[in-house]
DNA sequence: CGACAAATTTAGCCATGCCTAAAAGTATAT
DNA sequence: ATATACTTTTAGGCATGGCTAAATTTGTCG
């Protein structure tokens, strides 16, 4: 029997490294810094550069990391931050759909379990699932290729006053913000238009077909992303929530 | 920012060794030694003794350890180890039942996925499957509360000739044989009788309602367990495959 | 330019959990 | 009772991935 080989597989941390480069470098060849690394994946920036040195020095690099200057994806990198991607949204549409997760409760084991979900696992959940376009929260699940269809999505606090939109999606990081939407029939698909009337950052908007406007918090409205009402119903004709 | 609080939680390790220690002890009070422990796990001794001088020493103890005598679970140990049988069991009675997975495949997913479901998906999973007393092998799954209703189960090569049995549970750490037991209609809930005529460790069985005998491998039969055919049908009436 | 603040990296540690090789203990068989 | 075989433990390492504290670099402002 041999002992047992250390094969140099991809271990949990470095998923989640090359995940949030993804999330964090915006527009492609934009660069993450390791200070919003270490925010974002909860750890000391020293524990980021090292771990960049780490991935930069490996044999099919994962990274192309330039000291002081931050961090990219290789092609390689990417491809394995998509596939990671696509575990943690289908996990969090299965969770929700099959199991009956509520949109706030389907992140946190979505997080975890992302790591450890093996291509049969994932397949049957996608075909169970009849391979759902986007997760919960409207996030668009990356395709077994790692194909990810880009969408014009904006914040809601970068959206032109008085025009009608439709919301895109919300972030899943905060259950209790999730919460309060619910409550306000903030969800993907919903039309929306933003008043004049800033104040503070909290906006003033009309949801869906009411009448009465209503203000939210800037916790709420950084939250939310829109794209214009047209193209969306065009390109999304498929989802139902 | 908290940076990150390296609580005393339970890890992948430590969970799969209270498991092999509950597996490996077999009557309670019985002692599971290193060598045993090192196979079961696929690691070497010396590395099993450093985690149950480890295990014995932390704060609530898991286990009870003697110096080259063996190791046994303490109440607190068994509970956990009950605890991650359960979500193995569970899983792959979920993958099964639920995700289209054969009898042969379920094994290696479970025993990944078992450290890392929480509470909530634990219940929700029993719930979806209203609450099953079995894994697709026939082994029972502990309940919440760490209950385990003791089986008198015996290896098929113990029981006496010409007495009708029961299939109660089969190993389910062999695909190959699974898909060959598969073949047979050798699963649990069917009855088999051990014919006279034992020839190195192969054994001489009827199965079910049919007349010709087949002669069963070694390897075969020794992954088969049975109860007496009347006890089974009134104590697991519930159960269906 | 030069000073300062912020971001980043280096250096040195620590915990986990595995390994090999060597030492020590246990059990059995003459 | 002792030699021998087998099991188990000890000793010394290594890889991963965190941490703190102390440089160092970058970028901005006067
Ligand atoms: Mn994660
Ligand atoms: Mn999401
Ligand atoms: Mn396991
Ligand atoms: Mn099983």
């Amino acid at each position: 029997m041999p002992p047992r080989t250390h094969l140099p597989v991809n271990t949990e941390s470095v998923d989640d490294y090359l995940k949030a480069i993804l999330e964090l470098s915006g527009p492609p060849g934009e660069r993450a810094t390791s200070n919003a690394l270490a925010g974002h994946l909860g750890v000391r920036a020293a524990s980021v550069t090292g771990m960049l040195q780490k991935l930069a020095a490996q044999k099919p690099s994962y990274v192309k990391y330039e000291k002081h200057h931050g961090v990219r994806l290789t092609p390689a990198g990417k491809m394995r931050a998509l596939e990671v991607l696509r575990h943690h949204r289908l996990l969090e549409r299965f969770l929700h759909d099959c199991l009956g997760y509520s949109w706030d409760e389907v992140h946190d084991d979505a997080e975890r379990l992302e790591h450890f979900i093996s291509e049969r696992l994932e397949d049957r959940i996608a075909a169970k699932l009849g391979d759902p376009q986007t997760d919960p929260h409207g996030h668009p699940i990356p395709e077994r290729n790692g194909a990810l269809p880009a969408r014009p999505e904006v914040l809601l606090s970068k959206w032109a006053c008085g025009v009608k939109a439709v919301i895109s999606s919300v972030s899943d990081r905060d259950p209790s913000a999730l919460r309060e939407m619910e409550r306000l029939g903030l969800k993907p698909g919903v039309a929306i238009t933003v008043e004049a009337g800033t104040r503070n950052a909290t906006l003033l908007v009309r949801i869906g077909e009411r009448t009465e406007p209503l203000r939210l918090s800037q916790r709420l409205a950084a939250g939310i992303s829109v794209i214009a009402a047209n193209r969306r119903s065009r390109q999304h004709r498929k989802i139902d929530y």
